[in-house]
DNA sequence: TCATTAAATTGTT
DNA sequence: AACAATTTAATGA
């Protein structure tokens, strides 16, 4: 049986941090479980707690008022997310809800408060953590304003393997095409297209409710 | 273990 | 958006 500690240690923020600064971690780590299509969170809502994804699927959305789904990001295995609500104290500005069954890791505030105030290792990973995500999101407004929607759903599945974001993913992906579209902004017949076309050129290989990625790097400077 | 059915997902128009 | 085809999951013999 792991230990807490050991739960710790195996999260990527965790692999250069002191014995004591991961004991002081384990003390505000705890784990939950989620269902598939349930929420995590709901805009709005005070959840003090840095959140990583042990295992399964998660998208961070908004529904507009008008009743439109959008979808920001997805993030998988190893990937952590939050800090900014929790970093600011700040209700949550986003829905978050559980693709696949999923187990989270939660770290609540006072811990994660006093690891940036305390560790220089932790700093480290944050400041890379956020340099990262920023990278991805400039990405997304090239994106936006150049890519064809085959590039879009190439690069939305790449987001998913972005090694320092989502460091614990296998080679693959258990999502629908309609999800997918949600996330690219395409509709779901674009997707089932360019899977097809992205699966002739050797990069993905599609199947029922799954996807497997052979070329990463392919994926990531996808451009038709 | 196998057959039947319902539900989810994919493929096509 | 609608429809057909396919795959998976659940149920019960």
């Amino acid at each position: 049986m792991a230990s807490k500690a050991d739960l710790v240690r195996a999260q990527s923020w965790a692999c250069d941090l002191s014995d004591a600064e991961v004991e002081r971690a384990s003390r505000g780590f705890s784990e939950r479980s989620f269902a598939a299509g349930t929420y995590i969170c709901h805009r709005g809502d005070r959840l003090d707690h840095w959140t990583g994804v042990i295992s399964g699927l998660i998208k961070i959305s908004v529904i507009s008022r008008a009743g439109k789904a959008m979808t920001f990001a997805g993030a998988g295995a190893g990937s952590w997310f939050g800090e900014g609500s929790v970093l600011k104290g700040e209700p949550r500005k986003y829905d978050v809800v559980a693709i696949r069954d999923t187990r989270l890791a939660m770290l609540n505030k006072t811990t994660f408060d006093w690891l940036s105030e305390n560790s220089l290792a932790f700093n480290r990973f944050l400041v890379r953590h956020l340099n990262e995500r920023m990278g991805q999101f400039i990405g997304t407004i090239e994106f936006d304003r150049i890519l064809k929607p085959q590039d879009r759903v190439a690069r939305s599945l790449s987001w998913f393997f972005n090694p320092f974001l989502s460091p614990d993913m296998a080679g693959h992906l258990e999502i629908t095409q309609e999800e997918l579209g949600l996330l690219a902004g395409v509709s779901r017949q674009i997707v089932n297209k360019s899977l097809q076309a992205l699966q002739a050129q050797g990069m993905v290989e599609v199947s029922h409710g799954r996807i497997v990625v052979l070329d990463l790097e392919g994926l990531t400077r996808y451009e038709s």
